[in-house]
DNA sequence: CCCGTATTATAAGAAAAATTTATGCTGTCT
DNA sequence: AGACAGCATAAATTTTTCTTATAATACGGG
């Protein structure tokens, strides 16, 4: 039974503006694919919860009575709102939204931002755009603050969220361009001992990646100074120090050559960020799904090009994901 | 399983509001007196048919998501209407109509017309009047032409029809008051005989009663003229003629005592004419009701008054039914 | 006026939907 | 870590809806 004591459903409604429509009963049958008692029920029933007579019987064809005017009328309109309802949650399944949320790791501010603007403006009705640390970003997509996040996937074991990878990066080592760069992981062990290491801040997911990495290589390295922002990390290591960072992070930082600084491979094994785009499943229908295309577009045609440009040894290591 | 396809049902919006309102399932189910699996299956069952989440259950207390903020105030609003609706329909059903096309006989014309102005005028949103017989009108009303009539019931082997019964008269003989009125069947016959019979028309429910009278009774009588209305009727007799007619149809005539004529009582069997309020079953809830008792109050306070001073042998054998 | 055709109403049974019962899983708080 | 409240799910039960069978009624044509 129907939890909720309604005069009517729209189910009724429908099959009353198909009698209304077609003429008969048996016509509405027809037209409904079902059979003319089921149609003839319906009306019965419909007509008990309103407590009114909808047709006159007695002749032929039908007739209306005024309260089935009336109730016409309204049906029409009824069903006409439905329609409008489903179609209004089926735009924000297609993508549009009217308000999104979203955490930008700082890295990718500058790669992204007037691209995404674009595509936000006739995809969302308000973009509200956080930079800041991943950790942030995920406390903050769990707890509703935030509705999609794109940067280091800090959440792999989190359930009930949806996945769409955007880049893979090498991490490499930032060093003085005058210095001999170390070959292997002896000589990094020893590289990084006799320089100052600028770190990223423990609290984002690239900076715990590169000090896992470190331990990995049983590297133990003090650090001098720690960072949130690439571009803290950059401008020190210009004065003083060396950093592991990524191609991203430097271009995100305004690097260039001449600079005064070098880029180098680390030692294997290979040593990857990937940055991807993260929702809550299910609630924004295909808008990561064109979000995420659009994202891959952008870095493949515009990104992709500067950073070979600036790390002409990394290009193969630099790989747009699908 | 319900006829039409449709994004969702009225019942499943009511549940939604109930969620969000009460802030759980749980606590939904109390408030809608069912059990939360019942919740939780209809919450699925709709979020399976608008494609898209509708609550976070990943945390608690629920939260929307904001598929479920606009579909809130989409079901806020449906339901309000829905509830307009109901409410529109049941004020035909508490006798306000929109439009009524009533049929009345021309003898209740005068005697009615000025009071059910007053009182349709905060029922009915239009109100259209048609005089005429009785014939007409019945044929109007099974062919939905008009809602009601006010006259001699011409349709009592017609099912499905509403019946208020208003108002009995008795027929009299309508003579010239110089002549000596005949005081049994046979001075009856001889009297009609004498004089030039003026008849209502054989179209209308009176005049086929009275001549059915007359053949009951052997009387075979001419008639000279043949009119539609009471005051056809009335004014010939003033000229030459006798006719059996009503109070009310003298009434509605503007007959005055010192006109010339005066009223005699026919022989038995008593022979009465029954005015009744008709409409078609159930199309206008219980307004037919109201208007009957409202035109038997009128007919008791401003009409029988008038017509015992008038014809004041007849006033034990008019009576307002009930 | 009668007959044939189409339509509507109704009873009973079948099928589908909705709800309940039982129970396991998950989130939150202490 | 444990207790408690809430949500999800499977299976059983109940209710609703539809179908089948058939009778009653309206209408048009002969």
């Amino acid at each position: 039974m129907a939890i909720a004591d309604l005069p009517f459903d729209l189910s009724s409604l429908t099959v009353f503006l198909a009698v209304c429509d077609n003429g008969s009963m048996a016509a509405a049958a027809r037209t409904l694919k079902v059979t003319q008692p089921a149609i003839s029920q319906t009306i019965a029933d419909l007509e008990n919860r309103l407590g009114t007579t909808l047709f006159d019987r007695n002749v032929r064809p039908l007739a209306l009575t005024p309260s089935g005017t009336v109730l016409r009328q309204y049906a029409q309109t009824m069903l006409a709102e439905v329609r409008l309802v489903a179609t209004g949650i089926q735009k924000m399944r297609l993508g549009r939204v009217p308000q999104l949320r979203m955490g930008v790791v700082d890295s990718l501010a500058r790669a992204l931002s007037t691209s995404i603007s674009d595509f936000m403006h006739e995809r969302v009705g308000r973009l509200i755009v956080h930079a800041g640390l991943t950790e942030t970003h995920a406390t903050a997509l769990l707890t509703r603050q935030i509705d999609c996040v794109i940067g280091v996937d800090e959440m792999e074991d989190v359930s009930g969220l949806e996945r769409w990878p955007l880049f893979e990066e090498p991490y490499l080592l930032l060093y003085p361009e005058h210095e001999t760069p170390p070959r292997d992981t002896a000589e990094l062990r020893d590289f990084l001992g006799r320089h100052p290491f600028i770190r990223f801040s423990q609290r984002s997911r690239t900076g715990a990646e590169i000090e896992r990495f470190l331990r990995r290589l049983r590297i133990d390295v003090p650090f001098q100074q720690e960072f949130d922002l690439p571009y803290g990390v950059y401008a020190t290591c210009r004065t003083r120090g060396v950093a592991i960072t990524t191609p991203l992070c430097l271009y995100e930082a305004g690097y260039t050559q001449g600079c005064g600084l070098s880029c180098h491979p680390l030692p294997t094994p290979a040593f990857h960020r990937r940055l991807t785009l993260v929702v809550r499943r299910r609630e924004f229908g295909r808008f990561p799904l064109d979000l995420a295309l659009f994202l891959r577009e952008q870095l493949k045609q515009d990104v992709m090009p500067a950073l070979g440009t600036l790390f002409p040894a990394f290009v193969e290591q630099m790989r747009v994901l699908s």
